[in-house]
DNA sequence: TAACTGTAGTTAGAAGCTATAACCATAGTA
DNA sequence: TACTATGGTTATAGCTTCTAACTACAGTTA
């Protein structure tokens, strides 16, 4: 997971860093996030309560391990994804490792784009990830030129972005946009269908999540 | 907040069910849901700790009413805003409404759509009254006829739809496509802009929702 | 090889939480 | 005026996080 182990010491620590967090996800798979115990991971792993706090100086430290794990894997899989595409097929591509991801991995997603713990800050480094993310995408829409006919709302948006984009770096303002709205779009849909807002409504999720996939793929031309 | 006082025991009793609400709702906007505690709530009313318990079987029943709450308000907002719009900008309307109401009360909006408290299961009533939103927002796409060119995905999500509409009555599958597509866009921008990701970017979220609502509501006509 | 030191673990305990049990006083009612 | 249901109390069990003080040993160094 981490780097070097160097002293036989810090790579013992290392593993029941790992094994305590490996608990801790079963954990919040089961009785979610807000209810994560370190007691009861610590009998799990048969030993007694305080002896986790060698290990993490606190439930935070341990909560922020995990976002950062979940945006560290996420960040991979997306690369994964967006490498192994031809790059016409890129987006798509992308989107299904996405959803995915999401599917296989609820809490993680939720934990990461999910409802903030009050008081609880994300770190730097996981902006930092969250912006990777992002610049795969504005990558994937760079290679594209987007002109379908520009709305009114469209258009403020876009002037607005050509100030306002510094995560987006140099591209143009209808990249950013694009970018912008495949993120919202494909969250939307992934964030009700894992809060479970969809069950009982009978449709398959998989289906308007490939429409809206579309929508936001289409209607762009190779240069 | 609820039906007729009848006693005056009822009266005092729903009196105090509400300041219990109050003080729940204040502790969630800054510590969050799942660090809301029965036990300070009692003692900011001056009573201590296991008289609340008179009031609501548990924590859990507490939450439920502030979720019933919250839904409840939204279903009002939205009908309002339904009724005081003309039909055509009805959508508009609603679009405009949904937003100052998220951005004026966030937690009640990620309280509800936001990650899913645990072993928390939400009351039948929540889903019924999500229900009466998404049938505002369905018979205001059916006062328009929807006929974008239908694109292949949006093809198969309707066809499919045509067969798992319960939600949407007997409206159009275009009509229950384009009522799911302005929930999922719409609680995609402000779901990640209350969960704060829109942070740092430095773009105004409210043009990026501006376009979205418009994505949603144009190429579309009266019949 | 022998002594040293830092680290992993222990138990004890403070402070907080939810929730139940048993009890008391009183407000509203008959 | 007497009764009863209800709102409040304290005590307690069992859970949590987290600190303090102590022990034992692993790895290192002289």
């Amino acid at each position: 997971m981490a780097g070097a182990p160097a002293n036989p010491r810090e790579r013992y620590r290392q593993q029941v860093r790992d094994e305590i967090k490996g608990h801790a996800w079963t954990q919040i798979a089961d009785t979610g996030a807000s209810a994560l115990s370190l007691n009861a991971i610590a009998k799990l792993m048969g030993m007694s309560g305080p002896a986790l706090y060698r290990y993490f100086a606190n439930r935070d430290e341990l909560i922020t391990e995990l976002v950062l794990d979940a945006y560290r894997d996420l960040a991979e899989v997306t690369r994964a994804a967006a490498a192994a595409a031809a790059p016409d097929d890129r987006l798509g591509e992308l989107a299904t490792a996405i959803r995915r991801w999401a599917l296989a991995n609820p809490h993680r997603y939720l934990l990461i784009y999910g409802t903030p713990v009050p008081g609880y800050a994300a770190p730097p480094e996981a902006t930092t990830i969250a912006g990777s993310v992002m610049a795969l995408l504005v990558t994937a829409y760079t290679r594209l030129t987007t002109h379908p006919t520009r709305s009114p709302a469209q258009r403020v948006l876009e002037d607005h972005l050509a100030g306002h984009q510094g995560w987006a770096g140099d591209a143009a303002p209808a990249v950013a946009h694009a970018a912008l709205t495949f993120w919202t779009r494909v969250h939307g849909v992934l964030s009700l269908e894992l809060a479970g807002h969809f069950t009982g409504m009978g449709f398959d999720p998989a289906l308007l999540y490939a429409a809206e996939v579309e929508s936001v793929t289409s209607n762009r031309r190779r240069p």
